[in-house]
DNA sequence: GGAAGAAATTAGGCTCGACCTACGAAAAGG
DNA sequence: CCTTTTCGTAGGTCGAGCCTAATTTCTTCC
């Protein structure tokens, strides 16, 4: 074959994995995390009950399936910043690039899933264990960078505690009924106050 | 009754918890995490399973029993820091007093330890929650103090993310072989690093 | 275009962590 | 001493995670 591309058999291995995620994340919102169980989520997605395990290793990966993207973000903007740019500078051009898109390639800003994940503690935990992944890969590119490793694992882990520290504060506000512009101008006003002075 | 104390039964439970979560902690050293099952940490402490899942709500718990001196440290630290000093020198003073102490209060850092942790995903995860449980801690203290919760959030993020790296700094020299005073004179060496310049 | 090979999916079953309920044992307080 | 409250136990349910063997689906090479 002569366009490479990818062949038949990933294209529906994406497909099941993507239907699967988003049945099993209709039902989380739905119905409430624990209540919703893996049988069922096959059930609906008309797979098998181990074909779900197969795609998910746990039952929490199948509502941050999309967690790969925020996990690479801040490594991303920093390891592929304009040169002379600190990494400080880096994340905060990228976390204000994303205010003004109004988050559009992330799906973890609604006020379903915000309750649905504040209403489980076992998907809590699965989100700050991703905040975390977060801050590992901004600090693997932040130590091959530097000739102290200490001292940059310490700023990567406040250049990504920022940003957490907005994400939850985003997180807050939607659940107290903010409508999207407001919260937008909020976390734009939370950034000056952090990085203006 | 005159004299207060803690009675019979408050004393009988707590020799209880402490009693299986040390059975628990030698089977898993000996085993392994998932290889120990909850059925057999209750034979060998000689209580019923019920007992055990009653005392401690995870299976992970058993190991981190004494999770809450970690998460209450550096928030006790700030909350009852010397008048006019900053919340950051009291994260760096408690700190380096516990290097100066060796750490007699805290077992969290043998090679054995290090090796079970390091060896089960379900651990690991159960030490990074502790992490961020601690920066919360911090946080609610820092949010009390400041009348701007976004930065002051930011700022525990920073401090406790400092104590974190070190705390994993820790674990990485203990896991690579050196013994206790070479990790001891590594982290005050790492200390100056981040505070002095 | 068809057969051989590789990979994905399935059915069914198993272990074990987490939880529930009702009951019995032990301590605290009158 | 007797009542009340709390703690621990026995036995059982539910579901996540995992294994295996068999089957279906795609790829590749003839």
């Amino acid at each position: 074959m002569t366009t490479a591309g990818p062949g038949l058999r990933e294209r529906k291995k994406q497909a099941t994995r993507t239907h699967i995620a988003a049945v099993a994340t209709r039902l989380f919102v739905e119905q409430g995390f624990e209540a919703t169980t893996i049988a069922q989520i096959a059930e609906r997605a008309e797979v098998a009950k181990m074909t779900v395990t197969n795609y998910f290793a746990l039952k929490e990966d199948l509502l941050f399936d999309r967690a790969p993207e925020i996990i690479a973000l801040l490594a991303d903007a920093v390891a592929e910043r304009a040169a002379g740019s600190t990494p400080e500078q880096a994340v905060a051009a990228v976390y204000r690039r994303r205010l003004e898109e109004r988050w559009p390639a992330l799906a973890f800003v609604g006020l379903e899933f915000a309750r649905t994940v504040e209403a489980s503690p076992a998907l809590r935990t699965r989100e700050r264990t991703m905040m975390l992944e977060q801050e590992d890969a901004l600090a693997a590119v932040l130590v091959a960078e530097s000739d102290d490793e200490v001292p940059a694992r310490v700023e990567a882990a406040r250049l990504a505690g920022i940003f957490r520290v907005l994400y939850f504060e985003a997180r807050r506000r939607v659940l107290a009924g903010e409508d999207s512009e407001a919260v937008v101008t909020a976390l734009e006003s939370a950034c000056e106050r952090i990085w203006s002075p």
